[in-house]
DNA sequence: CTCAACCTTCAAGTGGACTGCAAGGTTTGT
DNA sequence: ACAAACCTTGCAGTCCACTTGAAGGTTGAG
């Protein structure tokens, strides 16, 4: 597939994909004799792996190192896996914190709820609400 | 209690509490008589909340609204309450991802584990890995 | 054949959230 | 009285992760 079709699979637009391939998080693709980029359904899987690792709070720098480690078929060294149990333990504290926003907002929705009164549907008179 | 005890109360820096007054997150507060800022005990809550707000995803400018709500004795209107439920399931997709990136590394982590043969511990040299 | 939709490179620009000075004044402990 | 640690403002700088734009070449449907 060519980078349009990655982009839609993955759901990054392909300017990110050319990006991720600057700073070596995708290796250089194929190309077609236009010179288009040409990828297989792996990178897809890749690219998934890359947006729940950002999400677990990791920037792509660190994605790459663990990707490296991925790539070269676990070649472990302590170190590696250690920042990676660390990073379990962020995770675990990242879940929980998510947790607390997530009791916070549905409190912040259910008070609003009970004290509904004047329903505003205008949306520019809301953004800033008193 | 000055900027400095807040700072370390709430685990963010002085400069930050500055920046969060000058971007409205949070009111400008009292001032000694030398023109210190002097804090109450609620701007640690307040910190808190922005940041389990900011790990669930929202920009600063998204939980300024939100506080401002809060502020207003959540005087409200359907459009922010509304953002404030399509952020509840925003947040649940995000536990939902952490949960596949935590499974992800502690399967890396763990191949990691049982092919370990020889031990790195030079962390210049295993910033990349093989 | 034509036209829209897709692709290429490279460099510069953007936005969010800080972070770090410089050049001072204040507080606290000894 | 003096140093260390704290505070002030204002503004420039940084880092990350994109995003946009210019100036073109390619593909595929009608």
């Amino acid at each position: 597939m060519r980078i349009g079709a990655l982009a839609e699979l993955s759901g990054v637009t392909t300017q990110t994909i050319r990006y991720y391939e600057s700073i070596d998080l995708l290796a250089e693709p194929e190309r077609t004799p236009a010179g288009y980029r040409r990828y297989s359904a792996d990178a897809v899987e890749r690219l998934r792996f890359v947006r729940d690792a950002q999400a677990s709070g990791l920037t792509l720098a660190e994605i790459e190192t663990l990707l490296s480690m991925k790539d070269a078929g676990l070649a472990t060294c302590a170190h590696t896996v250690s920042f990676l149990r660390r990073h379990l333990e962020t995770i675990d504290a990242q879940i929980e914190r998510l947790q607390a926003a997530r009791a916070d907002m549905l409190e912040l929705a259910e008070r609003a709820d009970r004290l509904d009164v004047a329903a505003c549907t205008d949306p520019n008179r809301c953004q800033v609400i008193a």
